[in-house]
DNA sequence: AAAACCGTCAACCGCGCGTTT
DNA sequence: GAAACGCGCGGTTGACGGTTT
């Protein structure tokens, strides 16, 4: 049996919204608020929209405080920073700049960050990088992992002017996650988008998240950039990052975003003694190690072997012409943490 | 001047998940 | 426990305006 439509499609209006219908809904909610209820809404206030359509618009459109135009250096930085560590997560992504939607930055990066990016690789790495076939099968091997991984979570950030810069010497600036198993978040989202008070609040909803919805699968260790592949039925091969599907694309654009965050950005998803590298790069060498811990097969790509990342990373061919090349490299190792908050 | 092409972005759609009944 | 419901998310579409040919 198929999902019953969330409304009439034959009675309700689709297309742009008009100024009369903005100023009925923004009335309506500034008024009566939503109610708890989107489907039941647009009747309320005298709008022929589906109640979806109305979210949508209130949402992305009339809501106060939010900010349209251009996306600062500053935001430009977080997303890609974010990209890089959570993929097309675009609601968490909104919620580290206020004002901005998911829809917002969703369409500024398909449009044009991700050009910019691309445009700061020399030609003959534009292209993502080539899938393996599908009898490129990675010798999986599994790991269970206990309940306690869950829990044992904090995120490291790494800053490029630590005493030492090599990874091994890397210092984490690392908070705690006290992420309670029973919790009865449902998702970021509810947790008023935009608006994590501070780090620790946002960690922990990042966590939450996590926990929750990409939950690590198949009792796998699955590690984020340039680790792991499973080849699905059809013969497509995808990345498992945090235990979620990863997309081609997407792959090929963490590594290049790796290298883009060089000089500015490190973070580390820590899973107990399991770490989930994002906007990884130097963390290669540390990711070396830290496989005797949690998920290690061989690496299954050609073009992401080891060796070939190490190449790419020490190419420098994005950092020396980097998107962000604009951070003041006296700023103390405390003020650059900011950027990812 | 007009057609073709391209880029942007608001809006739609389907699905997964949590909650309620 | 199952079904129904509603919300939120991410992917995709299509209208529209600008640019190029």
């Amino acid at each position: 049996m198929g999902r019953a439509p969330c409304c009439d499609k034959a009675n309700v209006k689709k297309g742009p919204w008009s100024p009369e219908e903005d100023s009925k809904l923004k009335e309506y909610i500034e008024k009566y608020g939503t109610g708890g209820n989107w489907i039941a809404l647009p009747q309320k206030a005298g709008l022929k929209r589906c109640g979806k359509s109305c979210r949508l618009r209130w949402l992305n459109y009339l809501r106060p405080n939010i900010k349209h135009g251009e996306f600062s250096d500053e935001e430009d930085r977080i997303i890609c920073t974010l990209f890089a560590s959570i993929g097309s997560r675009w609601s968490i992504i909104a919620a580290q700049l206020p004002g901005r939607t998911d829809n917002d930055i969703k369409n500024y990066w398909n449009t044009k960050l991700k050009k910019k990016l691309m445009g700061m690789l020399p030609p003959s790495q534009r292209k993502p990088p080539p899938f393996p076939n599908s009898h490129q099968t990675p010798p999986f091997q599994s790991q269970p992992l206990s309940s306690t991984l869950y829990k044992e979570c904090s995120l490291s950030y790494y800053s490029p002017t630590s005493t030492n810069k090599s990874f091994s010497g890397l210092e984490p600036i690392s908070v705690p996650l006290n992420f309670s198993s029973n919790s009865t978040t449902t998702s970021l989202a509810n947790n008023n988008p935009c608006l994590f008070q501070n780090q620790e609040t946002w960690l922990s909803s990042m966590q939450q998240y996590y926990n929750h919805h990409h939950p690590v699968k198949e009792n796998l260790l699955m590690f984020g950039s340039e680790g792991s592949c499973s080849t699905s039925s059809d013969g497509s091969c995808t990345q498992i990052s945090y235990g979620r599907e990863i997309k081609q694309e997407e792959m090929g654009f963490q590594s290049y975003i790796s290298n883009g965050l060089e000089e500015n950005h490190k973070f580390m998803l820590n899973y107990g003694s399991n770490n989930i590298i994002g906007g990884g790069d130097q963390n290669m060498n540390h990711w070396t190690n830290e496989r005797a811990n949690g998920y290690f097969g061989e690496i299954p790509f050609d073009y992401h072997g080891l060796e070939d990342v190490k190449q790419l990373i020490s190419s420098n061919n994005v950092s020396n012409n980097s998107l962000f090349n604009n951070i003041d490299e006296n700023k103390t190792q405390q003020e650059k943490v900011t950027y990812l908050y």
